[in-house]
DNA sequence: GCCAACGTTGGC
DNA sequence: GCCAACGTTGGC
């Protein structure tokens, strides 16, 4: 079992969202790496950190699970939707999601506290330049999140 | 709103 | 294959 962090930004669909849904698709990767992270990488049952950005408070909001394995994201075929996509075709989707499920809110643990904890030094999301909306989370940085982090 | 950093596109 | 230009991300 692996662990992940995914980006959302709470305007669009943020951890409350995701706590009345139950369980939601990921959709609107548009990325390559990132997509391959949920096509090739991520298995039912995995853990996620579920992190708000690009709002008043970055950081991670809460947690979900791996639901469901990577399946053709239908938003691409959309032309209505934000997310829509003329390269991709019906008969060889470019772009996949998978399904989380809600495990459990947070008490916000912001950006500003996981800069500031050493034992995190390393984690994807904190270093320069990083913008991938889905990264690896290790298993001492999961740990340390969710017993040293948590309230 | 600003800006640094990155990914993608497209001309050559 | 190179690389400049452009669009996007995301914190501040």
């Amino acid at each position: 079992m692996r662990y992940w962090l995914m980006k959302s930004e709470p305007s669009e669909y943020g951890i409350d969202d995701l706590k009345r849904d139950k369980q939601s698709a990921w959709f609107g990767v548009r990325n390559y790496q990132a997509r391959n992270f949920m096509r090739d990488d991520m298995q039912v049952g995995d853990l996620v950190l579920f992190y708000h950005s690009t709002c008043p408070q970055p950081g991670i909001a809460g947690i979900c699970k791996v639901a469901k394995a990577a399946a053709p994201d239908v938003t691409q075929f959309d032309p209505e939707d934000k997310h829509y996509d003329p390269k991709s075709k019906p008969d060889n989707p470019l772009w996949v999601c998978v399904e989380v499920k809600f495990v459990k809110k947070l008490d916000l643990i912001p950006l500003a506290t996981l800069r500031e904890t050493p034992a995190l030094a390393e984690m994807r999301i904190l270093q320069r330049g990083n913008r991938l909306s889905i990264t690896p989370v290790s298993d001492a940085e999961w740990e340390y999140i969710t017993t040293k982090l948590v309230k």
